[in-house]
RNA sequence: GCCUUGGUGGCGGAAUUGGUAGACGCGCUGGACUCAAAAUCCAGUGCUAGCAAUAGCGUGUGGGUUCGAUUCCCACCCAAGGUACCA
């Protein structure tokens, strides 16, 4: 009997499917477990063998947790707004919808195909108003709230109103923006309407205010840093230029500490963990300012090192701060123009790989020490950033690298003074950077202490004369939350008199509009400015037509729409109540699976969707809507599976009768043909060898795995290749040059799995992704080795067969011990390999397995019912199939996991190695009851340890009882 | 520059708290079966020398600790990912 897969996999993919196997209740007697993936963008393209990767594992660790007594949540869903739709549709007018619907049912039949444990009756898609409706209601109640920073926590706004309304804001400890006003009760009470929104504004968690932006004319919208690179969009490398807009913007700011400290309870990765404290940036300090002589300014810096005052020999301003101009005298203004200037002129990207130039200006100015009253010479320097802290630094050479070098560079001229050394440390050739291990010198009143005791007394003497205090910085900024793009959620929001009013939660959905082209309007609004029935009628509480818009009952709505981590930021939550008609998930449903167990997803939302979903987790929970305040206990990133894309070198040249030939060479002719060229007298420059030769993108479906080119079909793919010359190896054959690069269809190096899984099938692909390497290192995709595992399946279908012989040939006779100790080994393997995501070496060990149980020619019962269930998270299909063979008529994917027994491993003898100065010589089987003095006595009495030691008298023995004998001497 | 991770055969990769380096798979070589191919099975396979027994070398480089180091320590080189000249 064969091992038909194909019909074995479409057998039981149906089974689960109208069974529906997988499907979790919200209560159970067993515990609860929540694995999720991050759910996919459904892109045009489909899913390639990188995606499953990560679902793989998850789907693996899902199956065990059944396996081992675990209710387990295991959903699937599509995060499907996104620009490639929205593109598509400026391209070729199909509603987004559309595309999206089609994509999703692409995605779905390959998810499907894989055999994965998706409880799909809880399918989520963040562009289904069913699903959006929430996530605006979370922005209602983000508008709705404010961050108190008395209780650490956002709370209503409505507790703020009344507190204004009874005493003003003197007493509020809130979040708020730096340019919010002081004002009494009465003065609030003064307000007029709009001046009591716009103050309000400044303290909600989701506000409207001016932001800098890079705003992109040609793609007419707004785009986020990292889509920016050198200046142009990453997307279709279109110009980018700062401009002011109107923007939603986000407060996670106020979240700064709390999304910090609340890492440390989480089991992420090292790495991802410090990625995200490194983007919050937290420093600790304290803000000093500095009076400029002559003059009514002063500069306020932060420092982290405000031990270091009496250290301070000149201060250096970024080349932008609004100061410079301002200071600095006559004699020195041309000199700062022309700096500010070249400064302008290189871009980001230069300044910040150019770290070894120093460059810099004196602007004539100084300032004043707040303690000693010297003279400190003011610079501007472009290592200073306008964009962090305040613009302006206190420069200490003794205990900053930069500012040491920075006064090294300009040692001499006007306006540097020379390093003065606050530490008893020698700082002739470099600065002293570290905080402690030292004692302030020169320092007036803080000579003698250590980092800690000074920052202490200064902070306090600074808060005495008023010209400073504590102060804790962070990098982390307001989220812009607004996009000019038709594809994502709109805004509950509407416009009166310029202040934007919130749409009540009962009329939710407020429903994408339709529009007639997908573009920005003519006049630069966002493509709903196209939309003709975009109005809000507060009488009829409904989206009307814009032509009724009159100010006074029916206003325009918001015509930004929502960024794509939108619905990203809380989908973990809907899943667990994927129906609810009336909130985002029932607090039963919350209370019953809290939070996700394992989280499985790639690195590259480090800072992203990962950031914001905690933000909004901790939200929600400030406000009781969800029981925990951290939404993944624990996370793991599946590496990139990257592609082999395989290069054809293209060399065009002019024939003698001047026409144009196109001629591929094959990967090892090219050295040669440059060679030849020379000798027949054509231009051979040396230099630019390899340049002459064009690499081009061949589809990796023309090369097999040897790296030949199918020829005819590099011929037919492409018109102008049809009459192209081949020149090819001596045998005959086209080399083609592989390398790695990211999985991507403009590089023509996208395996995809459907084509596997035809060929081997889904319990292949599955696991042979996993044998492919550690889950979490990225590693190409490189099918030669795929027949190994699909061999193993073939060898395991035929151990349960008796080879192909019978039908099926099982018995029921007691196993052997050498049959138990095989199973037993493999079932310790396998349960430590899953709870260490180590899922490669498990796979070695069902193989080592399988192969050691044919050799024993093991059939029975006691040990292939529990292997099955062993295998079953892995390849769970050709599992089914033999669990229903050994006549069980249940799934076996909640039949228990096989327990270990320790007993059936214990051994009585160990095959000692017998090493002389580390290096093993021979083994030698002992019994393992014997003392140290016995084993070393039979050692050294062996006949080749005398033949090793030729008379010698051994130094020392070492045994390490169970484990090595070594013999010194 | 800084942070993180990594560097082991022809290739992907194994190796518990320091204890037989190279598991498992691919590839390669030879053989069996077959008219032949595919499939399957058997044997071998780190490098160098040797018919062989065997010897020497060997986990990026150079040191160190240890009876013993892929593993621990110091210095350095290289690669990948992240990043912020962050005061």
């Amino acid at each position: 009997m064969k091992y038909h897969f194909n019909e074995i996999e479409a057998k039981w993919q149906k089974y689960w499917s109208e069974h529906q196997t997988f499907k979790a209740e919200n209560h159970a007697d067993k515990p609860k477990f929540y694995v999720l993936d991050m759910f996919p963008y459904p892109s045009g393209a489909g899913l390639h063998v990188g995606h499953p990767l990560g679902y793989i594992a998850s789907d693996i660790y899902s199956r065990f947790m059944r396996h081992k007594g675990y209710n387990v949540l295991h959903p699937m869903g599509y995060d499907s707004f996104g620009l490639p739709a929205e593109q598509y549709a400026i391209q070729t007018g199909q509603h987004p919808a559309k595309t999206t619907e089609a994509n999703i049912t692409t995605y779905r039949r390959q998810l499907d195909q894989m055999g994965f444990s998706f409880d799909w009756s809880r399918e989520v898609r963040t562009s289904d108003s069913d699903y959006y409706k929430h996530t605006q209601w979370i922005f209602i109640q983000l508008f709705e709230s404010y961050y108190c920073k008395d209780s650490d926590q956002a709370r209503p706004i409505a507790e703020l109103i009344e507190v204004f309304t009874q005493e003003g804001n003197t007493r509020i400890n809130a979040v708020c923006d730096e340019d919010t006003p002081v004002f009494s009760a009465s003065e609030w009470g003064a307000y007029s309407d709009v001046e009591k929104q716009e103050v309000l504004l400044k303290y909600r968690l989701t506000y409207l205010s001016d932001t800098e932006v890079n705003w992109c004319p040609v793609l007419g919208t707004v785009l986020a840093n990292d889509e920016v690179v050198n200046g142009v969009s990453e997307r279709g490398g279109h110009p980018v230029v700062r401009k002011k807009m109107k923007q939603w913007s986000m407060r996670i700011s106020a979240y700064s500490e709390r999304l910090l400290q609340g890492l440390d309870g989480l089991d992420w990765t090292d790495n991802l963990k410090e990625m995200q404290r490194n983007w919050i940036g937290k420093s600790v300090g304290a803000s000093i300012a500095f009076k400029i002589q002559h003059s009514a300014f002063s500069i306020e810096v932060f420092t982290t090192r405000p031990d270091t005052l009496f250290g301070v020999t000149f201060m250096t301003l970024a080349p932008e701060h609004e100061l410079v101009a301002q200071i600095s005298t006559e004699a020195q203004r041309s000199a700062i123009q022309n700096y500010i200037e070249a400064t302008a002129k290189r871009s980001e990207r230069d300044r910040m790989s150019d770290v070894k130039t120093i460059s810099g200006v004196f602007t004539g100015a100084y300032a004043l020490h707040p303690f000693t009253g010297e003279q400190i010479p003011i610079w501007i320097g472009d290592y200073v950033l306008a964009g962090y802290g305040t613009g302006a630094v206190m420069a200490v050479p003794a205990g900053d690298d930069r500012d040491y070098a920075f006064a090294n560079f300009f040692k001499g001229q006007v306006g540097m003074s020379d390093i003065k050394n606050i530490f008893d440390q020698d700082i002739s050739e470099t600065a002293f950077t570290d905080k402690g291990g030292f004692k302030l010198q020169n320092s007036d009143f803080l000579n003698g202490l250590d980092y800690k005791e000074a920052t202490y007394k200064i902070i306090a003497e600074l808060e005495k004369i008023g010209a400073g205090s504590a102060k804790v910085n962070y990098r982390l900024r307001d989220a812009v939350f607004s996009r000019q793009r038709y594809w994502g959620e709109p805004f509950p929001v509407y416009y009166k008199e310029g202040m934007p009013q919130l749409i009540a939660s009962e009329h939710l959905p407020i429903i994408l509009p339709e529009v007639e082209k997908y573009l920005p309007t003519d006049d630069g609004k966002p493509p709903l400015g196209n939309a003709h029935t975009w109005a809000w009628d507060t009488i009829q509480n409904k989206v009307v037509s814009n032509e009724l818009i009159n100010h006074q009952t029916i206003f325009p709505l918001e015509l930004n729409t929502m960024p794509g981590w939108a619905g990203s930021s809380w989908y973990f939550n809907r899943y667990m109540d994927a129906h609810n008609k009336t909130s985002f998930a029932s607090v039963e449903a919350l209370q019953y699976w809290k939070d996700v167990d394992l989280y499985i997803g790639g690195s590259e939302h480090a800072t992203g969707h990962l950031l914001y979903a905690r933000f909004w987790q901790k939200f929600l929970f400030d406000r009781g809507y969800v029981p925990v305040d951290e939404f993944a206990k624990k996370l793991i990133n599946q590496g990139m599976i990257l592609g082999m894309s395989a290069f054809v070198y293209r060399w065009d040249y002019e024939s003698t009768n001047n026409r144009q030939k196109t001629i591929f060479v094959s990967k090892n002719k090219m050295e040669s043909i440059v060679q030849e060229r020379a000798q027949a007298g054509m231009k051979a420059d040396n230099e630019k060898k390899w340049s002459q030769f064009t690499p081009i993108h061949a589809d990796v479906s023309f090369v097999n795995a040897s790296d030949e080119l199918d020829i005819e079909a590099l011929k037919n793919w492409r018109p102008e290749y049809k009459d192209a010359e081949f020149i090819t190896e001596a045998n005959g054959k086209f080399f083609v040059n592989r390398e790695v690069e990211k999985m991507s269809k403009s590089k023509y190096n996208v395996v995809n799995p459907d084509d596997i899984c035809t060929q081997y099938g889904a319990d292949t692909l599955r696991m042979y992704e996993m044998f492919l390497g550690p889950l979490e290192q990225a590693k190409p995709w490189n099918t030669a080795g795929i027949t190994g595992v699909h061999g193993f399946l073939k060898k395991l279908w035929r151990l349960y067969h008796n080879g192909l012989e019978e039908s099926f040939f099982v018995s029921n006779e007691p196993a052997s011990a050498d049959s138990l100790k095989t199973l037993h080994k493999t079932i310790k393997k396998v349960d430590e390999d899953i709870t260490n995501f180590s899922f490669n070496t498990s796979v070695s060990s069902f193989m080592i397995c399988v192969n050691e149980l044919t050799e024993q020619k093991c059939n029975q019962r006691a040990i292939l019912e529990p292997l099955a269930v062993l295998l079953s998270p892995y390849a769970p299909h050709i599992a089914e199939e033999l669990w229903e063979q050994l006549g069980h008529s249940n799934s076996i994917s909640n039949a228990a996991f096989p327990v270990f027994d320790e007993k059936y491993l214990v051994e009585s003898t160990k095959n000692y190695p017998i090493s002389f100065n580390g290096k093993m010589k021979f083994t030698l089987e002992l019994p393992l009851d014997l003392t140290q003095e016995e084993v070393k006595n039979i050692v050294l009495n062996h006949e080749k340890t005398q033949q090793i030691l030729e008379g010698r008298t051994p130094k020392n023995v070492i045994v390490v009882p169970g484990k090595i004998v070594n013999v010194v001497g």
